[in-house]
DNA sequence: TTGGAAAGTCAACAAGGCTGACATAAAATC
DNA sequence: GATTTTATGTCAGCCTTGTTGACTTTCCAA
């Protein structure tokens, strides 16, 4: 990583960004996101399940009980398109929805113990890799690596991953 | 980022990793990817290409006259996919493919000046974001950044990105 | 009490992955 | 020289996961 100039006269951090330096940043998050999604997709692939049922289970583990709404927000997808993945994964018996008591309009989402399980399954797998990558780099690395992740965010996004990172 | 513990009694850097933290993570990369596509894909939409599209020009720019074979393994997809890519590509006049020289059977790709416009326009777009996000994050973070990133890759995805990354 | 807004569902379409089968040309091998 | 392998392209058809539009149920406020 000598590649990443500092100005050593100053105390003062000055990087020299040439777009080259830039390109290897960019290619490191394209293949870096295809391991990170690989462990859990060949879990899926047997289950005929997608990358969109993970994404599911893992927010509604996150934050049991939340709305549909809520959840399509944290996504970033159109609803049409979360309730065929939520369909599935209800009539599978891994989702239970519940009609809100005091807004009956609004449904409750809530893992079931299979789909519980599954999201289980699949977040060890992450999990196994991204503890070796952490182990690997080190613990200066990993803060590094979450502060640039989080200055990448959209400003949205941004807050709904902090709003989530400290405990919803 | 104070929540990444070490041991602070032994020199060496022993990581807490807790599900919580590697959680956090993972998260991280969630959000952090969509922003990172995020501006492409709006100038793509516009001009009715996808994230494909701009993956192929992305590579073929990197590597000027790779063969398609090389692109393949590249981009990690079937031919059949690539190629349905590769034609709108070629018929809009953004990429050539030249017959090989020496091997007759190999065609190699090309960026048209056209091709290497929108591909300017394209990754101008993304290092904007990223170069934002390095500032932000400062040099030792961006060097955390890249460490974990590569280790988190599969060992023939990072061969192919170490290959790269320090020109082909 | 009625009309609009909000939450969720259903139908239909598109992009871009995938597999399998097959064609062609060139290169490599026997 | 005949055969096999390699590189590429193409057709057909499937799946996942995005999209938009139209519709129902429920809630709330004028």
């Amino acid at each position: 990583m000598a590649d990443i100039g500092t100005n050593a006269a100053g105390g003062e951090a000055l990087l020299f960004l040439t777009d080259e330096q830039l390109r290897k940043g960019i290619e490191a998050m394209f293949f870096a996101y295809r391991g990170f999604t690989a462990d859990p997709d060949r879990i899926l692939e047997k289950l005929e399940y997608g990358r969109a049922h993970h994404r599911a289970l893992h927010f509604i583990h996150r934050q049991s009980g939340l709305t549909v709404n809520t959840l399509l927000a944290v996504l970033g997808v159109t609803k049409q398109s979360l309730n065929r993945v939520l369909r599935t994964l209800i009539d599978d018996g891994l989702v239970e929805s519940r009609v809100g008591r005091r807004d009956k309009r609004e449904r409750h989402l809530y893992l079931t113990e299979k789909g519980a399980a599954l999201e289980r399954e699949l977040s060890e797998a992450q999990r196994v890799r991204m503890r070796a990558a952490y182990r690997t780099a080190g613990p200066q690395a990993v803060a590094g690596f979450r502060q640039v992740l989080e200055a990448m965010m959209d400003p949205e996004m941004r807050r709904q991953y902090l709003m989530l990172r400290d405990g919803a």
